[in-house]
RNA sequence: GCGAAAGUGGCGGAAUUGGCAGACGCGCUAGAUUUAGGAUCUAGUACCUGAAAAGGUGUGGGGGUUCGAGUCCCCCCUUUCGCACCA
């Protein structure tokens, strides 16, 4: 391509400069803040286009802040644990480390190239012992505040990843990264009770009102709270009591039996002295088996088996037999339940498989199919039958006054439920965060002392993945010297889910080479909340949750104060080509290097901004990134062109009103502009729409200067066009704003100039005269030109006798007619 | 199955409070300029009928509210996403 404004020069030329004059640092308490937060990106190699997205958004918005003379905060750094960084060691016998800090090194040269306004300052790297030796602190004050715990239980296993997944990390019976199905495994693990905030995180959604709908829908499912009651069910003939849980309790007049699942650690003693004890325990592991063969498919039969076994309804004194079913989550209330088959679905389908008697208890309405077709169940609410004493009730009063007959006797309580289960953080890998925890024969688990911390991770040497986390294998780091009694013991060899780095990054951000402490609490005090948080709407129920739980766990160890970390979340949408998600297989990835080779870093940032709102997806065009190249082409050659008098001294102001006709009309443009551009920007954040607006404002400024720039008066409106532009485009494109700032001779930096503001008294037409539209019968017929304070009677008079519009109403009758001021003018005829 | 979001020209997308549908950009057409153009400038470009003037149709489909609906209400279709035996 020929004849285009030289991109590469004025791009390296400005990137240089700000950098040394550090543009972007920003400084403690110094003055009212604005903290713009970019989910940091995992260093996997080269940025992609979503990248370029992220934080292209986040740019703008910084820039756009700081011209609105917020002190703002725009910091970055790296996910740098995880698990292609172990791949790559053992495809290429890299070091895990030096892969990452290589990565990092040339992503943050693209980030440069990119021009993003970061205070470099404030970098931080997760894999770093400065970063993560904080992780271990934090497991410490939750391992003395009972936070975190180990249990022996099945875990997601991937087999490819050979680690342990969290639930958020599996997506459709998956691993989240590679998609390789999830097994089961009995395995001991770390956990972190984030299930004891789960009512917060819950309730807290609520004020969440700047962050979208759907990820506050996303995290109540995820959370998953639902009211109802626990019961206990003695077992017959020995001292045992099965407790379920049940969102209604005012079904348990028709319990037919109680299902425990194959999980539950009852299973064991009901079969103590059992009969059949070898055939029973046989059945159950085949069922278990299968279950978690199948853990995700909803379709599978429900099976059963008969224990042998009964328990006592407390309510009515039955005899209800127990089964094991396959349906039963271990995970989900007790992992036990009372089978109602007359009013639940999945109750319903296992009673008739087994021909166990149903009987129904609540009484449908009258016009409900169930009375046709037996098949069919009546799960909502109603008036009780069947229910002894509390027969006739309504459903609601039922479950509140035996919930409270339960508690009264001690066989139960109300009780809510949630869906959300602990976070599992141990993982079998290198690459991560060491949990800071010794075995000790004589003392149990030891928590490594504050002062002993970090636990580093050792030099790896021979790259041994199989059969347990790497670390197992490295004698020197798993003997360890117990720090109670100074005997020998074991060293923990798991390390954590990378979800935990993440969790606090951005606290560690308003002092990132802070030692002694994680954070300041002053500082954290001044920059939080976080004002805008953008990234993919991938971490919805992810990241998104852990990080509200550990603001909120900060909170209570008094490092941080306020409910809520962040303020305003912008979930991005994806950039896909060709209607597919970017991806090798499909061999449809765009690398930034190569669009910026050809049109630039601006060019790059604004259409990646233009090409659609950024919630929802951006298919990558090819073509249309060179209409963005073209205005910023005939941008710089306009200003270029005319920079010789724009950039003289100005004369005087003129008055609006001693300006002619098309220079009114280019200063009431550019000021409607400044309004729509700011309001696009702060309030909607709907950057196309204001990209479009400055495109329209730079065609009037080329319909303005083919009418000729000649007396004072045109130049000093042109002049001041220009400069307006200018400022309005520098959060999208700032090298060629800066350059052109420059051209027209304005000293300092556009990047420092003030945002401009919009004249009120600029925004509306000072023509007393409107133009505005006359319908028949809702349907557009002509126009009229009308004072603008027209009255109703004279509007529509002089409407009517339009010569188009008097011919259609001629031999019509005129109903009604409408007159909107300034609007619309509608006749209604028949 | 449950929940949410979306559906507008040839394409990406505008329409912010119910008031002129299609801003802006791509593409396309014509003209100018140019040695040439995949550069630049100008004009045009929803669809149908028509030489034109003009008329008709039009925001997934059907109904409704309203003087007036892309926008509000009801039903349906399609797509995408989230959850998915959660008792």
């Amino acid at each position: 391509m020929t004849d285009v404004y030289p991109f590469n020069e004025i791009e390296s030329k400005w990137q240089k400069l700000w950098e040394k004059n550090d543009l972007y640092r920003s400084v403690d308490f110094a003055g009212e803040k604005y903290y713009v937060l970019e989910m940091l990106p995992y260093p996997s190699g080269k940025l992609h286009m979503g990248h370029v997205r992220n934080y292209s958004i986040g740019d703008a918005l910084a820039r756009y802040q700081r011209m609105k003379g917020y002190n703002v905060l725009h910091p970055i750094g790296w996910d740098a644990f995880g698990l292609p960084a172990e791949n790559a060691a053992i495809k290429h016998g890299i070091h895990p480390e030096k892969w990452t800090l290589d990565n990092i090194a040339y992503m943050k040269s693209q980030m440069r190239r990119l021009g993003f306004s970061y205070d470099w300052e404030r970098e931080l790297a997760t894999c770093l012992p400065d970063y993560y030796r904080w992780n271990q602190w934090f497991f410490i004050q939750m391992f003395q505040n009972d936070l975190v715990y180990k249990k022996t239980a099945m875990v997601n296993w991937c087999d490819a990843c050979q680690t342990v997944l969290a639930n958020e990390q599996v997506v459709d019976g998956g691993c989240w990264r590679d998609g390789t199905p999830v097994i089961q495994k009995k395995l001991s693990q770390w956990y972190i009770r984030i299930t004891r905030y789960a009512a917060e995180l819950l309730a807290d959604l609520e004020g969440l009102t700047d962050w979208p709908e759907r990820v506050r829908v996303a995290q109540t499912n995820w959370i998953g709270r639902s009211e109802g009651a626990n019961v206990l069910f003695a077992v017959d003939g020995t001292g045992v009591e099965i407790e379920i849980f049940t969102t209604r309790l005012d079904t348990i007049y028709g319990a037919n039996a109680v299902f425990l699942s194959p999980a539950h650690p009852l299973v064991e003693q009901l079969l103590e002295n059992h009969p059949r004890r070898p055939e029973l325990a046989r059945q159950i592991e085949r069922m278990t088996n299968q279950v978690m063969a199948d853990r995700t498919y909803q379709g599978t039969t429900k099976e059963g088996i008969f224990l042998e076994r009964y328990a006592i309804n407390p309510f009515n004194g039955e005899r209800l037999p127990i089964w094991i079913a396959n349906f039963i989550l271990m995970g989900y209330g007790t992992g036990a339940i009372m089978a109602v088959p007359a009013h639940d679905q999945r109750d319903h389908e296992f009673s008739r498989k087994y021909q166990l008697p149903i009987r129904p208890v609540i009484q449908p309405p009258p016009d409900h199919p169930t009375a046709a077709d037996d098949t069919l169940i009546y799960t909502g609410y109603g008036r009780l039958i069947n229910s002894g004493l509390w027969t006739g009730l309504d459903s609601a009063t039922a479950m509140d006054r035996m919930a409270e007959h339960a508690a009264a006797n001690g066989f139960g309580k109300a009780t809510v439920s949630y869906r959300i289960r602990d976070w599992g953080i141990s993982r079998q890998r290198y690459w991560g965060t060491p949990i800071p925890i010794v075995y000790c024969d004589h003392c149990g688990t030891v928590p490594v002392p504050e002062a002993e911390l970090p636990v580093l991770l050792p030099p790896l040497r021979k790259i041994d993945y199989r059969g347990g986390s790497p670390l197992l294998n490295i004698e020197e780091f798993v003997h360890a010297e117990c720090p109670r009694c100074r005997r020998p013991a074991r060293r923990e060899t798991d390390t954590m889910d990378t979800f935990v780095d993440s969790s606090w990054y951005y606290l560690r951000y308003t002092n990132a080479r802070l030692s002694g402490n994680p954070v300041e609490p002053e500082i954290v005090r001044y920059w939080f909340p976080v004002d805008i948080y953008i990234g993919g709407i991938e971490h919805a129920t992810g990241h998104l949750i852990y990080t509200r739980f550990w603001w909120k766990m900060m909170r209570d160890l008094g490092l941080v104060t306020g409910a809520e970390p962040v303020n305003r979340l912008l979930t991005q949408g994806m950039v896909i080509k060709d209607g597919a998600k970017m991806s090798k297989s499909l061999g449809n990835i765009v690398d930034p290097d190569a669009i910026m080779k050809d049109f630039g870093a601006d060019t790059t940032r604004l259409f990646i901004l233009f090409a659609s709102p950024p919630e929802k997806d951006l298919d990558w065009s090819g073509t249309d990134i060179k209409g963005c190249f073209r205005f910023l082409n005939r941008l710089y050659r306009i200003v270029r062109r005319q920079r010789r008098w724009i950039a003289a001294p100005p004369g005087p102001i003129p008055g609006p009103d001693i300006l002619d006709e098309r220079q009114s009309v280019l200063l009431r443009k550019t000021h409607r502009t400044i309004d729509k551009v700011s309001r696009d920007i702060d309030e909607r954040l709907q950057f196309n729409t204001a990209i479009a607006a400055c495109m329209e404002l730079l065609n009037e400024m080329y319909t303005f200067e083919q009418g000729g720039i000649r007396t004072a008066h045109d130049q000093w409106v042109f002049r001041m066009v220009t400069k307006r532009l200018l400022l309005l485009a520098a959060p999208f494109v700032p090298h060629l704003a800066e350059e052109l700032w420059h051209v027209i001779g304005e000293p300092g930096s556009v990047l420092l100039a003030e945002w401009p503001t919009a004249d009120p008294d600029l925004l509306v037409e000072d023509s007393p005269l409107v133009e505005i539209p006359v319908m028949i019968n809702g349907k557009l017929r002509d126009r009229i030109l009308l004072p603008v304070e027209a009255e109703q009677e004279q509007a529509v008079a002089d409407a009517a006798e339009i010569p188009k519009i008097r011919k259609l109403l001629q031999e019509k009758r005129i109903v009604n007619s409408v007159y909107v001021p300034g609007r619309i003018i509608n006749f209604i005829v028949k």
